[in-house]
DNA sequence: AGTTCTGTTATACTAATAATAGAGCAGTTA
DNA sequence: TAACTGCTCTATTATTAGTATAACAGAACT
């Protein structure tokens, strides 16, 4: 488990966490079934709050990402290949729209960010 | 100045404000050299308080899309014609990356992903 | 000139959120 | 059995979001 948390960020820590759980899952460095560490241990790991990495787990588990078992842990959801919920799609818009807006405000055109994305999506399949 | 508050919405108040006006230059709506309200007639118009509007300003002075001459008003700048800034567009990455990374993790594949930024996009552009 | 409007600043208060802390419960696992 | 697990409860501290009121000084307008 590679992650790396920064107190100072403006950031919450327990968004930061699963960020990187999720940029995790997208590299395939987790995958479907392998177990997250228990909240104990990843608290003490990253110098956090149980509490902290508690929160994380819940936010992740009500995307859908992971499902926590209780009394015995969080593991890994398969990656969907049936497509994304119609939920999830409204979600997804609405997080991204604002930041094409000002991408376009600041003064990219489409198909820079075009490229822009494409070359992020595929840094994320790669290693 | 077409703009719609959501109190009950988990986003503040402040940053809805700011990524409609955002919208609205997108769109062309607002061009640059355009005045925005002065903070009292706009937070009596939304029924919100001056403060929250003079934050929303601020943060898109901060971005450097309006610029706020004292005593006088907010003036949108035109759009920049030759490209953004290094420091936007590591901005930008930093905001987009995590939303792709669910994206990728909730079942959606790239060639999906570009169909929905480019329909994104264009939506922005017309109307 | 004088009034109104402007952004700005300061202070104060309430409510909600983020993060930490420690204790305990009950089921799982070795 | 003993250690570990997620979960819950309570409590505290710090920060943020939003409201509220007041005052200042420059700009704009009549």
């Amino acid at each position: 488990m590679f992650i790396q948390i920064e107190p100072t960020s403006d950031i919450p820590i327990y968004t930061q966490l699963a960020n990187q759980v999720i940029e995790l899952i997208a590299r395939g460095q987790l995958q479907g079934g392998d177990t997250l560490p228990s909240v104990r241990a990843l608290a003490s790991d990253l110098s956090v709050n149980m509490h902290t990495v508690n929160k994380s787990y819940h936010e992740l588990e009500h995307k859908g990402i992971i499902r926590i078992v209780p009394k015995s842990g969080a593991v890994i959801n398969p990656i969907v290949q049936d497509g994304i919920t119609s939920d999830n799609r409204r979600r997804i818009i609405e997080q991204i729209k604002p930041i094409l807006a000002e991408s376009l405000v600041l003064g990219m055109d489409p198909e820079e960010i075009q490229k822009l994305v494409s070359s992020i999506l595929t840094h994320l399949k790669e290693e």
